[in-house]
DNA sequence: TTTGTGGTTGACGTTAACGTCAACGTAAGT
DNA sequence: ACTTACGTTGACGTTAACGTCAACCACAAA
């Protein structure tokens, strides 16, 4: 509806400026969701009457705040931080809290990065295994417990793991 | 109240089976947690009499589910591939069905690997400036708009970004 | 015997992040 | 003038993952 039928300044087809249903729908979420995150305060789109109109920063401020979201922080923590990036934050102390904060998150994203480490190569693991189990099964259609297969290739590195926790004390 | 006394066979002073709250505690969770994974069928611990009696198996176990809840996976989730490598899944078609789900969670987890670098990145430059606004606001007491030394540096990094995007169709 | 201490099972409350629905406005096409 | 498409603001419903609370049992120390 917004510049529909005007020619677009920018040289991809991309409209400088786009309804809720356009940017919703660009981020593959709903209109909903954009006005609630309007109303906790994460965008603050122009509007144009009583529509909203989202340009290229909300667009930018957006893939910023999905990202984060992916990561798993809420979306008072996201809030957190956009506010420091505007500059609503003037008292020291206050910033001293959130830079805190920040360290906290980006340790727990470098463990979370471990995380990803070990799962990846337990799920891909597993993965191999059901694969096996399926042709076997496609084969022989003989029920060759999968479990069994699993418990014997990683009873070992089980162990392994459970041991390094050193002393059952470290979280 | 399980093995106090005792001496524990273990070399290190791991006691072999834990009560509820030893569980719970050792992994920063209330045992309020603990009996609401039994419930959903995530943890199946031993009983003795009407308590709960958690073995190795089980911090095994937990350990694995606190990992994948720590990068979003939902409870449901993590079911379903307890359910695999327990074996309870006989099914072909529905094995086929959760390779499937592996492989797009796994794909997943590379995108949430590359987010969690850029973020970092982010952080760690908010947390600089940061660190620069508050020596200035000791030195000066004066309020110099972190908004405006974001916006001054990141700008370009900013649209670099943005223009990334081929043509805003990419997810 | 009372008083903890630590466990149990319901049952209901809570919070975040939306979904859903109703009632309404508005601008465009026919 | 009517419909269709898209937008708006409440208000209430929903789901996951627990928290909280009540009422109970079992055992050990004082």
């Amino acid at each position: 509806m917004l510049d529909k039928t005007a020619q677009n300044s920018s040289p991809n087809s991309l409209a400088s400026s786009l309804a809720i249903r356009e940017f919703a729908d660009h981020f593959g979420v709903t209109p909903r969701t954009i006005r609630f995150y309007e109303a906790k305060g994460l965008l603050s789109p122009s509007r144009e009457g009583a529509g909203r109109v989202f340009g290229r920063g909300d667009v930018v401020r957006f893939e910023k705040i999905m990202r984060a979201k992916r990561l798993g922080f809420t979306l008072d923590e996201i809030k957190e931080v956009l506010e420091i990036t505007d500059g609503s934050i003037y008292d020291a102390v206050e910033l001293q809290r959130r830079k805190k904060k920040f360290e906290a998150g980006m340790a727990n994203l470098e463990r979370q990065r471990e995380d990803i480490d070990i799962v990846m190569r337990d799920m891909s693991e597993i993965c191999a295994l059901i694969a096996e189990q399926l042709s076997k099964t496609a084969q022989s259609n003989g029920v060759s417990h999968l479990a069994d297969a699993y418990e014997a290739k990683f009873r070992q590195t089980m162990d392994d793991d459970y041991e390094m926790k050193d002393d059952y004390k470290v979280t």
